[in-house]
DNA sequence: AAGTATATACGAAGACTTTCGTAATTGCAA
DNA sequence: TTGCAATTACGAAAGTCTTCGTATATACTT
């Protein structure tokens, strides 16, 4: 079977973990803490279902288990924005690029940075 | 929350209702069947429960109930990428921007508006 | 009028997600 | 050692989403 795409729950959990690394659950929790309010065997169970699905992985030789991603954060964030694009802007990537530059407030760096990479790949696609 | 975020099932008949606009239940069901097996009750369901929860309205003079989306398409997709932004890139449209551009193939034309859109923002941010 | 096709109404099953209570286990400290 | 704090294990409840079967109602056809 393959990896399941993860919830919103498991998503969270997945940026702790690539923001900080392999993480104990106490931390963990404390993290998701800063956002919206998550008991402990919460998110215990949460993490022990991500190691069940293959999400996560851990290490159980201290009492305190060690959890940490098992999925790529480039790959995994490629993936649901692809499905994302599917299913809310038919496929079409540039639509949702458009809306998002439309509708979010953007640093003139940022706006350089996008526009070098188009020059690149407009370069690339000579 | 007043009007909820569509789920995937939800977000495909509004699809078929914002392209093409108030539709009976045979209609919807036989788009969804170009993509993915449904059945005809389930499309009901579905579409009754979307009148339920205010995603959509329908006039029920003909015996064939005709549905029709009751959230704007722009409004809806804004906020569902908004959301998605917040999910799966921590708030940075930006990084997100890059990566879908990184990823997708965009055409020269695609690559040109995207390139005016970004110039008009920064001729507007001065 | 009778029978057939099509539509709606409704309930419930099954899968999934999230949450939490409770028991069992382990480490530490008085 | 005894008791307390922290951890894991586990099951189950509650909510949601999707699917479908079946009953009922309505129109059409012959």
């Amino acid at each position: 079977m393959e990896i399941p795409k993860p919830t919103e729950s498991e998503l969270e959990i997945l940026q702790v973990l690539w923001t900080y690394g392999p993480s104990p659950v106490r931390f963990v929790c404390d993290k998701l803490n800063e956002h919206r309010e998550v008991g402990y065997t919460t998110a215990l169970k949460l993490m022990q279902i991500m190691v069940d699905k293959g999400l996560a992985i851990r290490n159980t030789d201290q009492r305190s288990h060690i959890y940490e991603a098992a999925i790529s954060e480039s790959e995994t964030k490629t993936r649901l924005l692809d499905q994302f694009v599917d299913s809310t802007f038919k496929g079409s990537a540039m639509k949702m690029v458009m809306q998002a530059l439309g509708q979010h407030q953007a640093s003139k760096e940022e706006l350089d940075e996008i526009k070098a990479l188009i020059e690149r790949m407009e370069r690339e696609s000579q």
